[in-house]
DNA sequence: ACCATACATCCGGATATGCGGATATAACTA
DNA sequence: TAGTTATATCCGCATATCCGGATGTATGGT
């Protein structure tokens, strides 16, 4: 496998050649890492699934994930805060949607990546769960 | 924004309709949220960064991230077991590199994501840091 | 005004994760 | 063989994260 794999990959994607992939400050990097902690959690990604085909209210998601009201809520918001669904206030209702096509993209991906690579990943215990 | 957003990236990107983006059942869910954890820590970021150009030995890398032996060496171990890098064993060495595109095309879109959404993200209470 | 509904936030407890130091293993070298 | 180098693993400590229950806030209905 050759070295320029990445360089490769940044020139088929039409990116900027030279420019870093991950942020050069520190800062920039908390920030990327709380992204992919964001959707490091089961719960989270059950969610994501389930607004990915329109807008969905707090409580129809309880109900679909079968966790307490609070949990819920706290994750939904985190997924808004870091970008991956949209909240809409809808009278006494917060309607919850996935409308960024990269989320999307990024999540197929990471399924892919994961498909490839079941074992190995299962196996892995330096993070636990 | 219409609902079908996820559909028609779905469509646009050749993958099949209608099957899950996210794992159904509740393990594969858990190996989707380790492996997106695996890269939600800031130096494990740092690390893959370093990697995608080439080779490089456990040495190297402590050198580049100014943290322990041991704690480098497991977050090596962590990168490799979760397919972000490939290592190879060489005499007493270990070299760790980026060796698929696919990881690069990840970050590329985290990139992306974060970029746009970067004040409410570092604003995000939910996941410290 | 009063109450019910829908959601958000606060709190303390349990587990997960990052950290460095100590130790173990494996490969070269004299 | 004995010693050095390179890396991996084990340990306890500190912090982060998940959880549910309690409480706060806002909206709509009567």
């Amino acid at each position: 496998m050759p070295a320029q794999t990445a360089a490769r990959e940044v020139e088929r994607l039409g990116l900027p050649p030279g420019s870093p992939l991950v942020p050069a400050e520190h800062a920039g990097r908390r920030v990327m890492a709380k992204f992919f902690r964001a959707i490091g959690d089961p719960t989270r990604l059950l969610l994501l699934e389930f607004l990915l085909d329109g807008e969905r209210t707090v409580s129809e998601c309880i109900e679909q994930v079968g966790l307490s009201q609070s949990r819920v809520s706290s994750h939904l918001a985190c997924l808004a805060d870091c970008g991956f669904v949209t909240a809409r206030r809808d009278g006494r209702f917060t309607r919850y949607q996935v409308t960024d096509p990269r989320v999307v993209h990024l999540i197929s991906l990471a399924r892919a990546l994961t498909a490839d690579n079941a074992a190995a990943l299962a196996a892995c215990v330096r993070i636990d769960t």
